[in-house]
DNA sequence: CCCATTCGCAACTGATGGTTGCGGGTGTCG
DNA sequence: CGACACCCGCAACCATCAGTTGCGAATGGG
């Protein structure tokens, strides 16, 4: 019962630069591409390439005023994306909870068979 | 204020046929590169790479048994992984909250705003 | 012993994250 | 108005990686 995922939208929050720029722009509201990259290890055309893979899949939108084109967040497609982390992290989850009871289970059938025995 | 994540354990559950791969892993105890091939769109080659990757960042534990490979999932760093995507997830979405909150206060302030005027 | 199975290694392709270089629109200031 | 600075987009190029095919080596069952 694999849960159903948005592939493009997890492989967009997938990597770190994507992560981080996401992480700046939530915190100063918005951002262009040259302003994100002087905060980043990275030139601007590698942060525009990010952009465009982020408003690929709507994870941000662009407003261009001017000579300025400025990013900024779509909080209801991030909140969605947030969904899914949450949604895969407890999938594993319960299955790891679900293989530890099983696992204690088969250890009290071990103890209950050396009381047996001795 | 970005939260600490291991790149390179993300990157590793970033990827869609590695998610998938973990998914049968959890779900039938343990698995080899065929075993799990057959049951992935890709070939064998291209799952043993993955569980390479896998491997290297601890997510997997192999045991050679014969002329088998039994690949098991690494419980620990599986929960480790969890708690990364919970923790991104978390930010991102107190992030969000923040700024409706925000958003819902300047409301309020524009409608005292409008009570004056009328 | 032979054959099937499983694995590992190597070479090739395609996509993508990253770079540099350049040219075109848009302000701003003298 | 003209020159300069700034921001952007396009193109070429490189490195890495996911994926493929092909082959040879080791192990196990008839």
């Amino acid at each position: 019962m694999s849960v159903l995922v948005d592939d493009d939208l997890w492989s967009a929050v997938g990597d770190p630069t994507r992560r981080r720029m996401l992480d700046l722009l939530l915190s100063e509201g918005s951002g262009t591409a040259t302003s994100l990259s002087e905060r980043l290890p990275v030139t601007r055309q590698a942060v525009a390439k990010h952009l465009v893979v982020l408003d690929r899949v709507g994870l941000v939108h662009a407003t261009t005023a001017g000579r300025e084109k400025q990013f900024r967040v779509d909080e209801a497609q991030l909140a969605r994306a947030v969904a899914q982390l949450a949604d895969v992290g407890a999938a594993w989850d319960s299955r790891l909870r679900r293989i530890r009871r099983i696992a204690e289970t088969i250890q009290r059938g071990r103890d209950a068979d050396s009381e047996k025995k001795r």
